[in-house]
DNA sequence: TTCCTTGCAAACGATTTGCATTGGA
DNA sequence: TCCAATGCAAATCGTTTGCAAGGAA
């Protein structure tokens, strides 16, 4: 199997963690990368068409977060979404829809990003606190829940 | 029982939904108030010294919700904090702490707040989605864990 | 061969719900 | 009085884990 750019980052980073890139891993990669914004474990599941067991899955997952090919994000109620890390895919914030809970990427146009993290630096470290990231969710209704 | 102005807010709003502002509940909302930040039911019923059963208090977290009076936030692996509604204390952020999961508010100054949501008004609304509101998370670590 | 990974089933923790009882308007 | 609220226990749901079998280095 030939291997992408992007899979020999991943590969290689979880090389470091001592982690194998096995075909499991390689296809939820793969259902990821093919989707707009975060998948779930139940998503992922559904699109991997049940080749994949779910135990094996939330392993996977946790186990590529651990190794920082991953990155968790909350947002719909109890569930957890993986998405690629933001050094391999660059960083973005979402549109969350508060109707039936769908995450979609979006970038931000340069200049926004930049007055984005001048205000968050403006405003963050207080009272002991360090920032060191942000995100931003931009809620409501995506086109299907019109 | 003296309302306070708040109360009286919070009562009318309850009473529009035909929802009961019970001692109960007047118990929980004051421990949502004294918190300076969203609570999950277990922060509560810690708080609330065992006097509100778990089962209530989910239930009476997820009744205010739907009367508008709280409103969820879910941060940390699958647990929902609550908070009074935007209506009744203002327009904020959140200050989360990526290690142990407390969650902050935070006020924007006005200009940093308008420059928020003129790029947020700038950059939502594509492709068939409609924006309602925005929410930002300045992830870091707080006082405690560092 | 040595470990990591996989699968299945059982275990968990957070949240929800059925039902009989209590309490508020 | 009448219907919403409460408590307890049982049920769910998403997620985690123990353990034996399979697979990659």
């Amino acid at each position: 199997m030939t291997d992408t750019q992007l899979d020999t980052q991943i590969r290689t980073q979880l090389v470091n963690h001592e982690v194998r890139y096995t075909s499991g891993r390689k296809r939820v990669v793969a259902a990821i990368v093919a989707a707009d914004g975060p998948r779930s474990a139940a998503e992922l599941h559904e699109t991997l068409g049940r080749g994949v067991p779910l135990s094996s899955l939330y392993r996977s997952l946790s186990v590529m977060a651990d190794a920082g090919v991953l990155s968790p994000h909350h947002s719909s109620k109890g569930v957890t979404r993986y998405e690629l890390s933001e050094w391999l895919v660059g960083h973005h914030h979402h549109l969350v829809c508060t109707s039936c809970g769908a995450v979609d990427d979006i970038e931000l146009p340069t200049e926004a990003e930049a007055a984005l993290e001048r205000l968050v630096a403006g405003a963050a470290d207080t009272g002991g606190f360090t920032s060191t990231g942000h995100a931003l969710e931009i809620e409501g209704r995506c086109s299907q829940c019109t």
